[in-house]
DNA sequence: GGTATATATTCGCTTTGGCGAATGTATTGA
DNA sequence: TCAATACATTCGCCAAAGCGAATATATACC
């Protein structure tokens, strides 16, 4: 139950509290944690994800925006196709907070359909 | 580093997304933050609160009313004073997310800060 | 009742951010 | 060069929410 950042290496120090409260901010939208729920495997291209979460995909793309100037995920670019995946956070502190967020996703009922209708579009594809 | 309620217990359901969504959207505010941080001991008083954190009262005031509508706060009427304590976290997914949310404020030099006036403030009263 | 203290709420204003629709850009291939 | 596909951005509109200032409410004590 201990946090494992102060177990064994010293605390680092947060820069400051709005690093806090934009990583809040980020998650504090629908759809932004369907997205994060569904990166949690491995990386997805822009199509697949508003395939899989039925919304337009300048829907997608902007919250993919949101979650990438917040730092939460990085994209790489593979020719037509730009791939999604969650960021590794440098901050210990942060990345546990982060880690308890991505698995409360998965006690949600829409979050398991979401994967589900991400391997029905992969596997179509 | 496990998450601790499915270690042993079955897995509980969080009812709709928007849950998730509620309580990060409360995290999504310095102030709140701060105050959160500030009731990690133990229960204080409203002028404690904006004392501590140098704010007006009426905006200690809003955002305890919004942590409390948003379930993360719970109040105590004493005679002229309201005390207000973190809230029992029913959903252990919820709970355990928020167990890394108070750790990483421990990690910011203002709630340290903070907590140094709550000393000053408490013992001059 | 009247006053003082503690807390809560309202008002006017401004900013942020969500959405749908449309448009812009980039890459690929004919 | 032209068309097609994938993705990003902009625009107009609207709702949520933050703030300072003022005001309302609630309790205690005389």
């Amino acid at each position: 139950m201990s946090s494992p950042c102060c177990t064994s290496k010293p605390a680092p120090q947060i820069r400051e509290l709005d690093a806090l409260t934009d990583v809040y901010a980020a998650l504090a939208d629908p759809t932004r944690l369907r997205i994060l729920s569904l990166l949690g495997e491995d990386e997805i291209c822009v199509c697949h994800i508003h395939a899989s979460l039925d919304v337009p995909q300048p829907t997608a793309s902007r919250h993919l925006a949101y979650l990438r100037k917040s730092g939460l995920v990085e994209a790489r670019r593979d020719g037509i196709w730009m791939h999604y995946r969650l960021a590794k956070i440098d901050n210990p502190v942060v990345a546990a907070v982060m880690k308890a967020v991505l698995h409360a996703l998965t006690h949600t009922s829409i979050s398991v359909k979401d994967e589900k209708r991400l391997q029905v579009t992969r596997q179509a594809s």
